[in-house]
DNA sequence: TAGAAAATTTAGCACGTTCCAATTTTGGCG
DNA sequence: CGCCAAAATTGGAACGTGCTAAATTTTCTA
């Protein structure tokens, strides 16, 4: 069904010899238009937008009147198909129900604040079906360059066909097949450091808890979780892990598993903030105080963790930068033309807090 | 900058006579290419893409083999410009750090699934300048219809000739000028619901939190707090009232000034569930024991509300129907072609919770 | 003021698709 | 076997823009 574009809008004051023409015109204003209202041909109008040095100041600013009197709309679809590029950079995100991958497509949106492009987000829920359909339709629209997130289960297979050509920036995962560049936060480091304060305030069982044995990013965590233990010589025990989905609930539900261990846990690493909050709401309920009975350390230093109760101590991997980086890192492959895939590391930083109950006196104490 | 668009993906078996050709081709596979593997013409390839009936099924399949091995990617760009519809739906969000826009902005993009079209996410960030930038961006790239919730600030003037004959549908803000359809919470009455559970509790030197002056939203909610105040017959004060911004903080830094009334407030329905979580915080870092010692009510409830301590009681507003609703009506009327401006009132239902502390003794106790 | 050089403007094709009208193929029936 | 209708396929003209090469105008130089 076609529907009428257009309704030309009001427009006050045109010159005579123009006006029997556009009152027929069907359709947006097109580049032809403003030529004619300007008195120029196509050509000078194309300069125009284009920004070109070569024409004459006069001209430019007739043309200009021409379009804001005609309220001309550029047709990106016109171009690209003559070459031109989309402008257009593809943002293919896992959850955005997760705060923190909302942050991470923030700062994607701010790094293309400046530049060329206009970010073009889409949620694929974790749905690897959806995320073919999702890269499919950006790529028929012409989308230059995609930054993913990769939903869980994706298949690097059918991805490869579908990006070929085309520069890609994963980010936070990282899926084995593909070649592309990606971004992720140090979460081996991050999570090492954040186990080996647990261990430096007297903590003996601390315990893993989120995400399934899936993830990449959490085996990465797990690793450092276990570095950690390694480093202090205490040994791992494999019921001190617990697998959760990675949400709120699956961070309530992990309590009472924590508590009711033959010897239960004092501390707890979390796969990351929203699990963490999770955690710490149930242990809360069930009476105990966390900070001073429990310690909770989140991972990602989502804007929440500062305003839960008590305040949560997480491993910062700020997604704004992380989102940024990734971006700045496809535009300039896409204004060099080399699309070598890179990595880049994001610094992770322990931002101490109330839930891990370590004052500073604690905090130098001796590593147990 | 030119960039090489294309590399042809590896291709394996190809007849004899095609191969000579594709090797020279660059950019991507066209439609074209596509008809000569078939052994078709391009009339009948786009017959097929269009689904036609018209063509045999021997044929149809035949094209699409050739279409799998090319790894071709329909060109949306081409279809606008003979008068396709592009399939793109924009939506323009204020703020997607605020947890309540990104439910949605989900609500928008599950609406979206089934249908026909793509959503297009952008973060204006409150800020009607880039609103600007962003809403031209779309309609360039052949959005068929826009889903806005304004940039405070928003000027209708300048928007209304951005979006003539374009079917917008705004959400959760009214701009006055605008001649558009509009998708919005009860606001008046779900404030009113809440003000009014906050005095039968027995409260009477309550609060109303948040906001600034010039947000529509606001003050639509504010005439509901103050319709329940003057059903109750309690005489409204200016002083009860804060303005803050929408964020933590705001919240945060309002408890202060609460508690330091000449005659203290004992209950605040805020503008918002952010500034109450901020707020909340702050009163419990004062040793104040909200849900026993004072009542808080927000607005909204997200998904957040849920999981603080205590747990927040919200008036629900339900982002993601409120989303859904905007982009079923903007679709229906891209369908139908009509464009009608239509308001669409979404109910609210106040979700009682522990922070406003009341048990169900309370609740039918006499209201004053 | 002619002629050259520089500055500005323009004609026209190409891009990948859709749609219309026209053509070819198929199948049924006398 | 021929004819006709129905089914299937096809050629070619747009659509709005960018680019190249060429045309035109203006400015400068002698």
């Amino acid at each position: 069904m076609l529907v009428d574009w257009n309704v030309p809008s009001e427009l006050e004051s045109m010159s005579e010899d123009a006006s029997r023409e556009e009152a027929v015109r069907e359709g947006r204003a097109t580049i032809v238009d403003v030529a004619r209202r300007a008195g120029v041909s196509k050509s000078t109008v194309s300069l125009v937008l284009g920004g070109s040095a070569l024409v004459a100041e006069a001209t430019r600013e007739r043309v200009s009147d021409a379009m804001a009197e005609l309220g001309y709309i550029y047709h990106r679809g016109a171009a690209t198909l003559r070459g031109a590029r989309s402008g257009l950079l593809g943002m293919v995100i896992n959850d955005l129900s997760n705060p923190f991958y909302v942050e991470l497509a923030i700062g994607i949106e701010q790094a293309c604040q400046g530049g060329a492009y206009v970010p073009f987000v889409a949620n694929t829920a974790e749905n690897p079906v959806r995320q073919q359909q999702v890269i499919r339709s950006m790529r028929e629209h012409g989308a230059a360059g995609l930054v993913l997130a990769p939903a869980i289960g994706s298949s690097p297979g059918e991805l490869k066909a579908l990006v070929a050509g085309m520069p890609v920036v994963q980010v936070m995962r990282r899926l084995p097949g593909l070649k592309a560049s990606i971004v992720l936060p140090e979460n081996k480091e991050g999570a090492r450091k954040a186990t080996a304060h647990l261990i430096a305030a007297g903590h003996r069982r601390i315990a893993f808890v989120g995400g399934l044995t899936s993830m990449v990013v959490r085996d990465e965590r797990l690793a450092g979780y276990r570095l950690a233990l390694q480093d202090a010589e205490i040994p791992f025990e494999a019921s001190l892990v617990i697998e959760t989905m990675t949400n709120y609930s699956g961070g309530e539900g992990a309590a009472a598993q924590l508590l009711n261990l033959h010897e239960p846990a004092t501390a707890a690493l979390c796969y990351n903030d929203v699990v963490a909050i999770g955690l710490v709401r149930a242990l809360t309920e069930a009476g105990i105080s966390v900070g001073r009975d429990f310690a909770v350390i989140g991972f990602d230093d989502i804007e929440e963790a500062k305003h839960t109760l008590p305040a949560l101590t997480s491993v910062a991997v700020n997604g704004r930068s992380l989102g940024s980086r990734a971006a700045q890192l496809l535009m300039r492959q896409l204004a060099s033309g080399d699309f070598e895939p890179e990595t880049v590391l994001c610094p992770t930083t322990l931002v101490v807090r109330a839930s891990c109950g370590v004052s500073t006196i604690n905090q130098t104490g001796a590593p147990s």
